[in-house]
DNA sequence: GTATACTATGTAAACGCTTTCTGATAACGC
DNA sequence: GCGTTATCAGAAAGCGTTTACATAGTATAC
């Protein structure tokens, strides 16, 4: 068994080359002139000795970590990978690493969490970190991004977020328009999630705006869970409450809603029209294709890290972006379906 | 503007606790006895000063870097989140950072590759990195994790991947067995690519011990693509081949077999019964609810990153890691449904 | 031709920890 | 009581870079 040779450093390289390791470290961080010839003396023995400059080497010594760390608190959610996706792919074209973190109830305080010590800034998705440790990275000027999720009122951090009000308000007023909906159900999220909220104000705006007063009976728990939307659903049907459609806060939900009422022997769209929120895979899989909103959750990552590169730059960054959200219709409003689906 | 102050060192719990630095180090990594009395008044100006010690400093005196890098080529595949979290899980619970690297095309050799001088050991998923590096990192004895992907015959790492053969197996026999199919298609994924290798091999199996004779005018490619595996069902009905079953590959390629096979009017399962591989969120919710296989994608992340933690005790680790399939058995292949599904 | 201003490179001091070596004190055996 | 061994804590030497400062050499100005 050969020893793992101790990899090579600078001082190796710049001897190769002849040079000083101030001259290396200028020739790899571009940062200072280096004359011509020599610095290609100086590519050639890193190539040679195959040479990687430390990263903690470089962190100590210029103070940048050149990481982004990233917190989230459930990978579970079907838009999660979208998510991911765009963050990934932003990070990397501006040449930084990317650490993720998810704040799962287990492990939440055995670990340390990301912050200065690790991290030249940080991408925060809803409420994954303690109101108070994201105060305390916002008064010591830590770069700070959030994603769905509004910073308490004295903060100022930038936030990402999607155009749920619109959305709600679009997918309603269809059903109020082209379906001629009167009675329609909203299904809200978790206690005092952001989306859910904006999405109830936008179902509200729709309904006023065609002159249906708002009914609170109709509002129920969905929870954007399968589970609980299939038991409220039941409920609603078992109180013989009247309604002719459901926006079910999200898609996942809507499954729920589907098999209550297919159970209860409920046509959709025909009895009860149902439209969702979020587009995921399955939305156009399951029968009735699932009318509902599509948002550029893609985007939403690649802004986010924008954002928080301009934050590291020392820029301004852009206190509230909202990305726009797009009418999806399928089947289950109630419109034709225009493609063979499965 | 206050400036950022530098945030407090070491040096300055030392000072503040009346003891030296390496008295604060022996309190904070707990490796050499402190009496306790000492200890408690360094733990206190820890907390006071809310002194959170420089990961590259720790890094760089104690040549480990407490991170572990993943490496994947997609994030797009519906397994991913699963993966992930897993991976999250167990890397969190190990106490390491977890960092991650996509090898998109795009920017791959812009970036410094995941290696010895960022992290401890490297989890590689499938083929997302070349094999040369592969091979360098190996070299240099470079803890190392494959996930679905058997190393070049010298090298000696760790392989995490799940029984594609006795899935492909189970899925086929019960194709025969139970529903008397002869004339199965199997529908090959992306050429080289291991998983569908070992699922076309169990396929064969399946029909050697039950004296079917392989035909290989029934294997056609599907790449595990929808649009793929559309247009190949498409051929394969235009030209008239005769077959009773498919097993698509994967879940994605069977949206594909259905949507051309219902464009050509034949009924799931009663004229040809499909299977699927990997049962993906959606594949319960299309119609008919597709059979189909069951890896436990989680317990590949989580073991992967056992394995890699051996690896980085000095222990020793498995050379070869099978996760067990499961037949998950739904309406496609024929079977009656057990549960009201969208 | 000397004074001046650049330019390209070298020197050496951080950066903030861990860890080896060493010393002081206390505990122990006889 | 003295030598020996444990135990705890301090001093100081790295770890491998970046970067402020110094210097030598060259071009520019007069």
């Amino acid at each position: 068994m050969i020893h793992r040779n101790r990899s090579s450093t600078i001082a190796d390289v710049a001897r190769l080359a002849g040079v000083s390791i101030a001259t290396v470290s200028r020739v790899i961080n571009g940062n200072t002139p280096v004359i011509e010839s020599t610095a290609l003396r100086v590519r050639d023995a890193i190539s040679e000795l195959k040479f990687v400059p430390r990263a903690a080497a470089r962190t100590l010594a210029s103070r940048r970590t050149n990481t982004i760390g990233l917190i989230f608190s459930e990978i579970g959610g079907a838009f999660f990978p979208l998510l991911l996706k765009g963050i990934e792919a932003e990070t990397r074209s501006a040449g930084y690493e990317l650490l993720i973190h998810s704040t799962q109830a287990a492990h939440a305080q055995k670990r340390r969490p990301l912050g200065e010590h690790n991290t030249d800034g940080l991408l925060v998705f809803t409420s994954s970190l303690e109101i108070e440790e994201l105060c305390r990275l916002s008064q010591i000027n830590f770069p700070l991004v959030l994603m769905h999720q509004t910073p308490p009122a004295e903060m100022n951090t930038p936030v990402i977020t999607i155009e749920n009000k619109d959305g709600a308000e679009m997918l309603v007023s269809h059903l109020i328009e082209k379906h001629a909906r009167r009675r329609i159900v909203y299904m809200q999220g978790p206690e005092g999630h952001e989306d859910s909220q904006w999405r109830e104000r936008g179902y509200r705006e729709a309904l006023e705006s065609h002159g249906i007063s708002f009914d609170p009976g109709l509002v129920v728990s969905g929870e954007f869970d399968e589970e609980q939307a299939f038991a409220s659903m039941r409920q609603l049907l078992l109180d013989g409450i009247e309604f002719d459609a459901v926006f079910s806060g999200d898609d996942d939900a809507a499954i729920g809603v589907y098999r209550a009422l297919k159970m209860a022997n409920r046509s959709i769209p025909d009895d009860i029209a149902v439209v969702g929120f979020d587009d995921v895979q399955f939305s156009r899989y399951i029968s009735p294709a699932l009318t509902t909103i599509r948002a550029p959750i893609e985007e939403v990552g690649r802004e986010a890290v924008r954002q928080l590169i301009h934050l590291l730059n020392g820029e301004q960054a852009q206190s509230l972006t909202l990305m726009r959200t797009e009418l999806v219709i399928r089947e289950s409003c109630g419109c034709s379906p225009k493609e063979v689906n499965p």
